[in-house]
DNA sequence: AGCTTCGCCTGCTTGC
DNA sequence: TGCAAGCAGGCGAAGC
């Protein structure tokens, strides 16, 4: 599933193919693809690629501007799109079951878009239109733990739902929510108001966690390939995602599984203890410290 | 307005 | 073995 490493992956490989291309023809094959609001991909024949980069989970490629015409392609690979690049002609002959869309260049080499659950979206427009069309919030590289704090104070909704929201933050998705709450010590369940007092924590949990994920070139479970078809390498270092069952990395605690918003959770019930039991009278909601707990890892940093 | 649930969609897994 | 149900989840819409 591509989250914000994934993504990030994808946008660095495209930048080492696309700037610099001119797009000689593009087509989709199925109109339920486009986000509402679209031009069709036909229109970009004839465009000048400029720069690709990443906006939360989105990939916005950007194209010279053109009187009257749109100037940015914007690909989102929802749960199981892949954008494959494919340098040789003799390599784009292959058909497989759920390619739909192509974007062809003069030395024959061709971007494909592929997705077997149809999850995507690819919208061609304007910037002001990519603007309204992909509204979300900063990623966790792009604000400070007050602007978060600040989203978060009031909120009673589970933490674990209120950080897959892409409008509260963008970039995360259900592995590494669950990842970086793992590693903040907080529980899938505290409310917003309570987690707001950990703001510091979530964002330095969430910096780290992508950072690291980026650096393993992302998660593969499934489905997420990189351009080139090969996988991440970050699924190996999960700590709690899909390992219910398995023992806590940090304190040995079996990891339990529960539903949050319809989607798996994955937790240590130690290391982030129950909301319930973490709110004694006239004391500050820690967030699930306890004395017996296992050192941070190295790569922690506490926020003040 | 905030929060939860549903539906979209396909392929793999589980259960009978 | 075969079939149906269950499950996965990003995101927007609908419902409360």
């Amino acid at each position: 599933m591509p989250e914000l490493p994934e993504v990030e992956t994808v946008v660095r490989e495209l930048r080492e193919h696309l700037p610099g291309r001119d797009i000689i023809r593009a087509s989709l094959t199925a109109s339920d693809l486009y986000r509402r609001g679209s031009a069709k991909i036909s229109a970009l024949a004839g465009a000048h690629i400029e720069g690709v980069n990443r906006r939360g989970k989105a990939i916005v490629v950007s194209l010279r501007a053109r009187p009257g015409k749109a100037d940015r392609l914007v690909v989102h690979l929802g749960m199981t799109g892949q954008l494959e690049w494919k340098a040789s002609p003799g390599s784009v002959r292959d058909n497989p079951k759920h390619l739909h869309a192509r974007i062809g260049f003069a030395d024959g080499s061709q971007l494909r878009y592929v997705d077997p659950r149809r999850f995507g979206f690819i919208f061609v427009g304007t910037a002001a239109a990519v603007a309204e069309t992909l509204k979300m919030g900063p990623d966790p590289f792009e604000m400070d733990s007050a602007a978060l704090a600040a989203k978060l104070t009031r909120r009673s909704a589970p933490i674990k739902s209120l950080l897959l929201d892409q409008h509260l933050i963008s970039g995360l998705g259900n592995i590494y929510v669950d990842e970086v709450l793992h590693l903040a010590h907080i529980h899938p369940l505290l409310s917003g108001d309570r987690a707001a007092k950990e703001a510091g924590a979530i964002l330095e949990a969430a910096r780290s966690t992508l950072s690291r994920a980026i650096a393993a070139r992302g998660t593969t479970i499934r489905d997420y390939r990189r351009t080139d078809g090969a996988t991440g390498e970050f699924q190996i270092k999960l700590s709690v995602y899909g390992r219910d069952g398995e023992k806590c990395p940090r304190c040995g605690s079996s990891i339990k599984r529960i539903v949050v918003s319809q989607r798996g959770t994955h937790f240590c019930p130690r290391c982030q203890r129950a909301p319930r039991l973490s709110a004694r009278k006239g004391e500050t909601l820690r967030a699930g410290r306890s004395r017996r707990e296992a050192p941070r890892p190295a790569d922690y940093k506490p926020s003040r």
